[in-house]
Parts: structure tokens; C-alpha cells; sequence
DNA sequence: CTAAATTAGTAACATATGTAACAGTCTGGT
DNA sequence: ACCAGACTGTTACATATGTTACTAATTTAG
């Protein structure tokens, strides 16, 4: 009859999240004062090359208000321009600016470095377990157009 | 050189955090109006009896403004009470009232059977991993306390 | 025994996020 | 061609959260 909060899966996942994030973090906004929403933004835009914002908001899924802010702010650093769409001049069409690409080439492999060397501590027999048992939730919860990328990889 | 967002880590965690707490929320929130926060401690305190606020923040790993504020909303539903500590007269010991008892019998089974049919709809083998690849993460990354439960139970 | 440092909990302030309303643009049916 | 409805992105507002400062109580060092 009792709920052991500590073994119930919205919190584990709730608190891993954020140890992930806060320490995933550090490295982005002490050495170019990114917020994560502007960290999930840039690190798509690098992927993905132009987009537009509602195009971010899909695949990053942050609100569109979120968005909005991030690339304001990723604006006002210079590492994104947009351009209207001359078919559709409702759409702004987004990418990174050669300023911005150099984050991007400098950021990523430190990104890459935290996340393999969290995988070494793990040791091959859990990390594969993660991820598949992440692979198996996404599968059953996320929308299947976002979740397929990562399906394919896990 | 490229970072596919889908892949890493930190956002996979978070957006199945998301989904997960926004799919049990729908539960606490809908019948008892109660926020994350407010569901957290509540857990909680039906779970060890009587806590204090301090105790309340340490294993539920929110900041301990939002624990006052949480417990304080639970208050006004009637949920808990508080007892100056006698021996120490900072501390105020904190616990459920009948009602709010009523409301964790009730409520608990409901949430059981949330997490309880996400892991059948995951299937044995896929929740294996998983709870194998959650415990190894928390085992490396959360305080070993507060990890314990779920390293023992995972 | 007393003063400084520590602790529990709250309150005031700043920031971050979500919700709702908005302006501008496009589309489809008539 | 036109108008109702839908779409893109921003702004204004409300709410939620984190940071800092505070009060009251206790503990510790000397």
C-alpha cells in the first residue's frame, strides 16, 4: 500500500534528468553563458543547418515562446541570423552564423567527451541496458516521427 | 563532429521526465488540484510518517523554498499538520491529518497501477534493462543516501 | 558563560516558464 | 477576388522557481 517515492520512475527520471542537465551544462554556460533552452536550439541548428523556429520547437520539443526566446538570445550573441522565406514570408528561416559554427565546432566534441566518459564509468553491460530500456519507453511514449533518430541509435 | 540532440543523453532524460511526470500528474492534479511539488512531499510524508521540512527537501531533492511552499498549500487543503518540536523548537515536525491519509490511501494505488502498466506495456525484458540502467546511473551519479532505496530496488 | 557561527524555515526579490492574446501572412472554398 | 480560418512568431500577462536576505533558535568555540 506504499509508494516508495525514491523507486517511482517520474522521479528517478525526474532527478537523473536534471543531474544529467545541471552537469551537462557546466560546460556550455561557463564558457559561452548558454541557457539550455538556447543550448537545445544551437546544438539543433548545428545538427540540422536552417530551420525555421517552429521546426526547433518540434524537434527540441520546447514551446514555441521558449524558442522564440532562445534565438532572440542567440541572436543578440551573433551566432544566428535569419532570413524571411520569400514563398512564405510568415516563416523565418534560421541558421547559424560563421561566428556560430565555431561554437558549434568547439562545443561539441567537450559535449561528446562528458557524455562517452559517462558511458566508460557506466561500463558497457549497463549502458547498453540504459539504452534500451530508454529506446523501449521512447518507443512507447514519443511521438514517433521525434523518437525514431534515436530509436535506430539506442 | 556532428551532436544529434535525439542521441544525447541529458535531453533524452528530460523529455521522457516530461512525459512521464506530465502522464502521472493527470491523476493528482484532475482529482485533488495538486501540484508536482505538492505530490512530492505528500508522497513523502505518507510514505515515512512524520518529517520535517528539512528532511522533506533532502529526500525529495527539491529546494527548500518549494518544500515551504509546498507543504504550505497542503496545509490549506487540510493535509498536514505541524508540531513545534519541543526538544528543538526551529524544527516543526510534520504530518498527514486523517484526511490527508484518506486522500494518500486513495490516491496511492492509482499511481501504483500507472507505473505498473507502463511496465507491462514495456514488457519484461525492456524493463529490466531499464531499472538495471537507471540503478547503474544512480549509483554513479546521486548521493549515496538518498540512491540507496532505488539501487536496492532497482 | 558568552559571542560567533550554524541551522530551520520564511519572505522578498529576480528570473524563467507557460498561457493567452495579438499582428501579419497564407490557404481554400465560394 | 474575397473572406473565414489556419499558421508563424512575438508580446503581455500570470505563475512557478531559484537566489538572497532575514528571523528565530540552537550549538560551538574560547
Amino acid at each position: 500500500m506504499n509508494l516508495v517515492l525514491e523507486e517511482f520512475l517520474p522521479y528517478r527520471f525526474n532527478r537523473l534528468a536534471e543531474t544529467l542537465s545541471r552537469n551537462a551544462s557546466i560546460t556550455y554556460k561557463s564558457e559561452y553563458g548558454m541557457s539550455r533552452p538556447e543550448w537545445r536550439a544551437f546544438a539543433l541548428l548545428g545538427q540540422k543547418g536552417t530551420m525555421t523556429a517552429t521546426e526547433i520547437s518540434h524537434y527540441s520539443t520546447m514551446h514555441k515562446t521558449k524558442v522564440s526566446r532562445a534565438i532572440f538570445a542567440l541572436e543578440q550573441k551573433r551566432w544566428l541570423v535569419r532570413e524571411v522565406d520569400e514563398n512564405d514570408r510568415r516563416l523565418e528561416r534560421i541558421s547559424l552564423t560563421v561566428q556560430g559554427q565555431q561554437a558549434y565546432k568547439n562545443l561539441v566534441p567537450k559535449m561528446q567527451r562528458i557524455e562517452n566518459e559517462l558511458i566508460a564509468r557506466l561500463g558497457k553491460d549497463n549502458s547498453e541496458a540504459l539504452f534500451k530500456g530508454l529506446a523501449a519507453l521512447e518507443e512507447l511514449y514519443l511521438d514517433k516521427e521525434t523518437a525514431s533518430r534515436s530509436r535506430k541509435a539506442g
